[in-house]
DNA sequence: GTTCAATGTTGACCTCGGTTAACTTCACGC
DNA sequence: GCGTGAAGTTAACCGAGGTCAACATTGAAC
């Protein structure tokens, strides 16, 4: 259990926001003060520093940790689309409990069984055995000028009717797109979605465009 | 956690001994004391009966739960041979943990991705979704008459190492066997093991002997 | 500078699953 | 029929992980 509170404080890290007690909270699903409680005890294990009120920072062991259960997570989603055939809507929730379970020697069963992939099906990069994460480099749709052609990268939400429709539209990790229109005032976007002879087009609205994140291609 | 207990008790029910709390408590690892208060929780569930210093019956729900672990734990075992690559020996402690975890909807793509199979790496038989459990008709070959030809059904042990053992010499389900000879005094068995034109003669000792039931062919 | 709402923290409590130590009950040998 | 050892049970305890209610701190608005 410590170590994915330490994953999501990692996560959360990354995140403009940063890893604060109430979203901790949201996302582990549990009461700010079982936060609190688990954050006293990292600290304890010299995991983190946390000065109450202010924040938290892992330690390099912490860090360390906290990839362990990111790799862990992020194998078993590649692993539960590409073996057990479920669909990457459902795989966020069914890790929940088998995260937790899952051995050494299963962790390495899943990496052999899945080709070693590189990536989950969000487009996150999984981390090596020895903790090392591949750096991304994308960047949210909304951000890109109209005229560019991207590619999609990373698909930055949890929400299963959102990763629904996102693959309907094939607005999935390695697709070409191209910013075809761009209403004003944060307006929707029209996109050419895919290559080849008949790319589609679609229009998307900006709560699900900020989810999308994608790498322009010169 | 209720459900595994369910589990254990059923087997142990079929067995000689039937199921009290010493064997319960070994079989599941805990103390004698976790078993007593958890048959407490069972029997107020109407899981089952207790009747202190005598024993315990499992009720037709309990008896319905019971299958239903039983049916998960086999297709774990399944899953980790078929699957994952574990050897049959490993798979015992390897689903201890994932029992407890895994969704129904993970259950169903085991069974899937396995080819709904009907016995366990073992040989015992996998409980159907609606909890009906195919008989076994099979005795140990310690019963065998000499110069009786059988086929292995089921391998009665966790033990590591005899499975292990086992494997290397072929005594797996499915493998037809002849008893060649018979030591006297429960002495060590000599066995013709498998088909074909080269089968291969071991001689085993009784411990191995008991462990192994086969279902004699006419 | 005060106030106040949002955020963070602490404390008291619950359940679950495990433990050990002490006590009961059972059944078997004599 | 009476010990006595094994098996079963009860009681008191622990830690993990969760809750809710009360309290503390922060920072932004006025």
């Amino acid at each position: 259990m410590m170590r994915e509170y330490l994953g999501e404080i990692y996560r959360l890290q990354s995140m403009p926001e940063g890893a604060t007690t109430s979203l901790l909270a949201e996302r582990l699903e549990v009461s700010p003060s079982a936060v609190v409680r688990m954050l006293r005890r990292l600290a304890e294990a010299k995991m983190l520093t946390h000065v109450p009120y202010k924040g938290v920072t892992l330690t390099p062991a912490g860090e360390r940790e906290a990839l362990k259960s990111i790799r862990r997570h992020r194998l078993l989603e590649v692993f539960l689309v590409k073996v057990m055939g479920f669909g990457w809507e459902e795989v966020h929730a069914e890790s929940h409990g088998l995260q937790l379970t899952i051995s050494e020697a299963f962790e390495d069963r899943m990496d052999a069984v899945c080709g070693y992939p590189t990536h989950c099906p969000h487009g996150d990069p999984i981390p090596t055995k020895d903790g090392r994460i591949a750096p991304t480099n994308d960047q949210p749709l909304t951000e890109v000028g109209v005229g560019a052609s991207a590619v999609v990268r990373r698909v930055k939400t949890d929400d299963a009717g959102k990763l629904r429709y996102l693959a309907e539209l094939g607005l999935v990790p390695g697709t070409p797109i191209r910013v075809v229109n761009r209403a004003p005032f944060n307006g929707p976007l029209r996109l050419q979605i895919g290559a080849g002879a008949k790319p589609a087009e679609h229009v998307i609205g900006t709560e699900i465009a900020q989810v999308v994140r994608v790498e322009v291609v010169k």
